[in-house]
DNA sequence: CGAATGTTTTGATAGGCGTCAATGTATCAG
DNA sequence: CTGATACATTGACGCCTATCAAAACATTCG
């Protein structure tokens, strides 16, 4: 038997259908790319430089990691949408997009 | 060279502080709890269920894993501290809880 | 007690992930 | 061209994780 059959009180449904496995597995990713500490903060820095962007040169002393972990870490940032890189001479400039964190915001925000 | 030392223009803080790795750790195991897609559509129906809960037995089908599976995600989710458990008898009932939601929506929205 | 049902734990397996060293590529300075 | 700097990629290693089958634990009922 099913609890379901017994309690018959049923609650609001919070917005309207709930998730779809599609719609479940994008919003894993970008919840994935924000479950390393690291990339937490990695992330968080490149909020904080705004529009103008932050070089990737900048991030590897405060993270204390190695510059090819910081590369891979961005990466992934990348490829959830949460940050873009903007090639300049030798520099590469990383800044957040607000797509990504939209998408969380609506979920997480009922 | 470091590019911090060319680029001069400096953007106003978010809130305080970047993130400590504390915090980010922290914030980094919630997020890890929501970076699998079953685990996203469990904690979405046991959030739709309400106060009331929702019993585990009626969580197995709807995402079309084994129970003990659905009983692993649902371990997770309760150490992240998202949901709650309450057990009455045989069944064991789980409640979404606000507080590591709440941590997120503070870091989601700056 | 013994059978049935709901849940958790354990063991095993396959795949993913964070990290670094080494290497590769591109750009700039001389 | 030569050397130095910024960044990305590759390979390897140890650890973690999602999954299920099987077993163990718990509770209710006859």
């Amino acid at each position: 038997m099913y609890a379901s059959d017994v309690s018959s009180q049923r609650s609001i449904p919070l917005s309207t259908r709930p998730l779809t496995e599609g719609h479940a597995s994008e919003l894993a990713s970008v919840f994935g790319a924000l479950s390393d500490p690291v990339r937490l903060r990695l992330f968080d820095l490149v909020r904080r430089a705004g529009t103008d962007g932050i070089c990737s040169c900048d991030l590897v002393e405060p993270l204390d990691r190695s510059q090819p972990t910081i590369s891979h870490h961005l990466r992934v940032l990348r490829e959830a949408g949460l940050v873009e890189s903007r090639k300049e001479g030798t520099w590469v400039w990383y800044s957040a997009t607000t797509h990504a964190m939209d998408t969380v915001a609506r979920f997480v925000t009922r």
